[in-house]
DNA sequence: TATTGTTATACTCTATAACTATA
DNA sequence: TATAGTTATAGAGTATAACAATA
């Protein structure tokens, strides 16, 4: 990939900066989705459930906890919270009986696309205001792919 | 900025993904850093402190607070740890007795440029190990311009 | 024997408020 | 009156280990 000393010492250069700067972007970017998911009073992660399970349908507690990287135990006071406010419903799952099938509520759909979504986008869209359509397709996939090779293990 | 309501809807859902991709790998490259970093007995933050005083020179306790986000109480223990260890010194600021003026030690400086930065330069290599050199260059410019155009009000 | 959900618990992280010394 | 650093402390977030039910 570099072609010389010169240049291997700007890629590490680049490397880092990168790393920072993206640390920095997510950091703001969560922080104004908190405060603005805080008039819906739910938080980030809890907005993520609902997104997963919009996406991919029922999913146990274990698997979500997976996808959205949270641990388990902690994943039980997340659907608690969800549950206790109607968004989604702790049915059973029924090849495997260990399992819950965590499912969204009617009224979880509605929240999520008439007050959650609009939301979040809009807090999305004014982080990413000053880019080109170009520059966010580019953003997008380059993201896309980072997430695709990076081995999770 | 949208030409139409596919074009809106679209758009919408690229910023979304744009945020939770962004969110992911910024999550994995830090949870990275932390295990590559644990290896010296230093957390990313304190990492950070060292990378903001070497490329800034000396700063008030405030004032690294303010770059890196971080609380003015909890910085104190940051400055601690590093203190304790000598890779930083509390020196005085001669115009403002009241401030702290942290600077680099030698040590500080020659286990930055010996083991912390190798270190943390192989993880984010890895991480965007996949990318070409043209979209680094990209992402690099890309994520500059956020955090410029950001009011980080 | 392994896994899902659960609980209790301990640990870390962070911010708030109050204090001191300077400005 | 305001600000830099400090301290104590309270709150939130998280993970660990154990237990029950099921596989």
């Amino acid at each position: 990939m570099g072609s010389g000393r010169g240049r291997a010492a700007a890629t590490g250069m680049l490397a880092e900066t990168t790393g920072w700067l993206l640390a920095d972007v997510a950091r703001e970017l969560i922080r104004r989705m908190e405060k603005a998911l805080r008039a819906e009073g739910l938080r980030w992660r809890e907005y993520g459930v609902l997104v997963v399970l919009e996406a991919a349908g029922p999913l146990s507690q274990q698997e979500l906890g997976r996808r959205l990287a949270i641990d388990r135990s902690t994943m039980v006071h997340v659907i608690d919270v969800l549950e206790d406010r109607g968004l989604v419903a702790r049915g059973r799952d029924r090849v495997d009986r260990r399992a819950y099938s965590i499912e969204l509520t009617d009224l979880g759909r509605t929240l999520l696309a008439d007050a959650l979504r609009p939301v979040a986008d809009a807090v999305q869209e004014h982080v990413i205001a000053g880019l080109t359509g170009e520059d966010r397709a580019h953003l997008n996939r380059i993201l896309a792919q980072l997430v695709e090779c990076i081995d999770w293990a």
